[in-house]
RNA sequence: GGAGAGGUGGCAGAGUGGUAAUGCAGCAGCCUGCUAAGCUGUCAUCCUUCGGGAUGCCCGGGUUCGAAUCCCGGUCUCUCCGCCA
């Protein structure tokens, strides 16, 4: 959520940025939240005065009362209720405009970051690097579905059966595999630095409204309607929350951790050959990074992201692409994302699976996350976070990229954690 | 699931109807020479005409001239019992 001082200070930046995005409307809600503001806080003012002159009148009539004089205290007491009366009115009218403004401004998404590009889709992304080199399959080459099937490691039947599309059941070597992954990325992360945890996979609603999926991404989420908890569609908002509400001592900062969750989406209205076998499902797993940093350095911090993720994938040796998402293409929150793609051999098309954002203050302005800065003033930190990485498309791209007539070679460094080479 | 206790600033911790003590930490300044101490100010949020004003004691209502304090509802934490991996 943006500040409205913020958005009062900088309204031509703002709009900009907005626009960056194709948001519709810009103006208009920018508009009605300047004139918004100005009634919120006049309002307050004299709502404030009202109140002002009764508590004078309070504190009158009880000294009165302390003193005896019981009858002018209560020739006083006769003159409040007029003013309790204008003072419900003006608190009404302050609740009435503080909702709507806090309405107009859950609807504002963040302010891209300069380098960003204006764009409408995913066809606007700058594609700012690439490494690594596609093997060369020949024509005999088999999408990862048909090689879970041969190899009898992923049975997407049964999923369907216990569950419903969409969530997998991995199998023997497949199963391994997941659990090396995830070891694996652990402790590249661990070994950077990064703080291991261990998140509950549900959250409350105040959490989902933290990092920004509530209000408005609402039907993407499973809700435990019973309890009123919501499935973590990724660790980025159980770890990012644990420090909601909190003020942070600066020398602690920046604080960076990581953590291995499953994902859970409901992914309401996808469908098509892009949503086959791993493609896209409502259960992955995913190990993620997140960084709570000082606003000076989360740039530097979110380039140190994409470089920590550059280096997983140079070892697994698997050809990736990184882009900086367009305006439009920019979630919601962020101010600028970096895509990290694998290429997928045998699909022939580039894979999503990792994202590294920057949110500066957009969350922290809603989990009220805020550090002492050297003034001790408090103060808004940044938060970043990115995946390191989404289990199912590198799972894919490593069945589909590494195999072989014998079979699938596991990759190097994946050996050691598990225990065999090759698939067959 | 049942019973009880509790939720006060960054932290600790008073306050049970008259308008948030105190300590520690942080920040600024002053002073002092001895392993850092002392003193002063500041130290939640909003508004402000920069004089101040308002709000704030888990959340939402209510009673009252006046609520951290009393009442109702909710929520979370802790303890005990029950159930159980």
């Amino acid at each position: 959520m943006l500040q409205v001082q913020f958005i009062r200070d900088n309204k031509d930046v703002v709009l900009a940025g907005l626009a960056k995005r194709n948001f519709a409307d810009a103006e208009t809600i920018i508009n009605d939240v300047l004139q918004l503001d100005e009634t919120r806080r006049s309002t307050q003012v004299s709502l404030d005065n009202v109140l002002a002159d009764s508590n004078k009148l309070s504190k009158e009539i009880g000294s009165l009362f302390k003193s005896g004089e019981v009858q002018k205290a209560n020739l006083l007491k006769e003159k409040t209720s007029q003013l309790k009366e204008s003072g419900k009115e003006l608190t009404e009218q302050l609740n009435n405009v503080t909702a709507k403004l806090q309405d107009l401004l859950y609807q504002i998404p963040n302010v891209p970051h300069a380098s960003v590009v204006a764009g409408t889709n995913e066809e606007d992304n700058e594609e700012i690097f690439r490494e690594g080199t596609v093997p060369d399959l020949g024509d005999k080459a088999l999408p990862h579905w048909e090689l879970a099937k041969k190899y009898d490691i992923i049975d997407f039947d049964l999923g369907a059966k216990i569950s419903g599309a969409g969530f997998p059941v991995y199998k023997g070597k497949g199963a391994r595999l997941q659990r090396a992954l995830i070891n694996y990325f652990l402790d590249k992360n661990t070994g950077a630095g990064y703080n291991e945890v261990q998140v509950p996979h549900l959250v409350n609603e105040a959490s989902g409204f933290g990092t920004g999926q509530l209000p408005d991404k609402e039907g993407q989420m499973y809700h435990v309607t019973a309890d009123d908890l919501y499935l973590i569609p990724t660790a980025e908002v159980p770890i990012t929350n644990l420090y909601r509400g909190s003020l942070v001592k600066e020398a602690d900062l920046p604080i960076t951790l990581t953590g291995y969750t499953p994902c859970f989406r409901r992914e309401a209205g996808s469908y098509g050959a892009h949503v086959r076998g791993l493609n896209r499902l409502h259960q992955f797993d995913k190990v993620e990074i997140v960084r709570v940093e000082k606003p000076e350095n989360s740039y530097e911090a979110l380039n140190g992201m994409v470089e920590h993720i550059k280096g997983i994938l140079r070892e697994l040796k698997l050809p990736y692409r990184i882009l900086r998402l367009c305006g439009g293409d920019t979630g919601f929150t962020a101010a600028l994302t970096f895509d990290f793609e694998l290429y997928s051999t045998a699909q022939e098309r580039w894979l999503e699976i990792s994202s590294a954002s920057n949110f500066e203050t957009f969350q922290a302005n809603r989990l009220k996350l805020r550090y002492k800065n050297s003034e001790g003033k408090n103060q808004l930190a940044h938060t970043l976070n990115g995946s390191s990485l989404a289990l199912p498309r590198v799972l894919a791209a490593i069945l589909e990229n590494y195999q072989t007539a014998d079979g699938i070679k596991i990759p190097e460094v994946l050996v050691p954690y598990c225990g065999f080479d090759m698939i067959n």
